[in-house]
DNA sequence: GCGATATAGTATGTGTGCTTATCATATGCA
DNA sequence: TGCATATGATAAGCACACATACTATATCGC
């Protein structure tokens, strides 16, 4: 079955296989190895690692994600020994939120695997294209690329 | 929370976003032209404008999705009257897919108003670089751009 | 200091998205 | 022909993703 729908000359289509396509690349990586973390889960505990303590809905801020989907990732990260949470002093309705040993040693271990892969998401560019690419989506989301 | 996370020179990190803020403008003209169709159920129902009566597997292949998904997509939108479901004569285990009348009344009005929402999900980036963004896409996914 | 309003988090419901398993039916090959 | 294998579809289970509603707690304005 070849593309000939209007579909595949859409922006919202292509973003969703492009999505697709990078969380297939992560779970390959992450299951590679010997992980099960989703990219969901590593973005909020390497988000964590930068910010320990802050709480879910700041946490929820940062990265762009609803608020009741992070709890639920939060609670998943939870039962597996990766963060812990306690109740504020200040304010008793929010929780801060940190990784735990465990989650720490994690993360460390994980982050150079996926900045690794980063560039098989884009394998098929070339390396301007690439920096293009990038520079494009900074724009799209509304952030500044880095330095 | 400035984004001064690794993340947000992830590829990755930047398509999730780029998926999120696509859903989102799509969902909002949906629900402002009075419908609430979701991105995958669009994409499923164009595709079957294209391809009527093709089977599942074939559908899902078309727009690469998972067998498994489809089936809940359709079933949804055969419980909605929008699509309608024949076992195949020459394959009992095939599923024939198509509009309904209602389905393609409601494809031909959506149809343009998709066309319309695909420039908002670019918004931010100039003309050219609307451009440069769909060469690259297609490029990432593997097919070819419109001519 | 009290009532209106805002905020943190949870709960619920719907809809993807994918994996694995299962059932029914086709098909290929000895 | 007959059996191994492949394939279409469904089912069950887990993890997002978001809307809405609800509880508990803060805070603001008077």
């Amino acid at each position: 079955m070849r593309p000939t729908v209007k579909l595949y000359s859409m922006a919202g289509h292509l973003i969703r296989r492009l999505h697709q396509i990078s969380g297939q690349i992560f779970q390959q990586h992450m299951e590679q190895a010997g992980y099960d973390l989703t990219p969901v889960q590593f973005a909020a505990m390497q988000t964590l690692e930068a910010y320990p303590g802050i709480d879910q809905a700041q946490l929820a801020a940062a990265i762009a994600y609803d608020r009741a989907t992070i709890g639920g990732v939060i609670q998943r990260l939870e039962k597996r020994g990766y963060v812990q949470r306690v109740v504020s002093d200040t304010d008793r309705r929010a929780r801060h939120v940190s990784l735990t040993d465990d989650g720490l040693r994690l993360i460390r271990e994980l982050t150079p695997i996926v900045e690794a892969l980063q560039v098989e998401i884009l394998q098929g560019l070339t390396e301007e294209e690439r920096g293009q690419f990038m520079t494009l989506a900074h724009k799209l989301v509304g952030t500044t690329p880095a330095p």
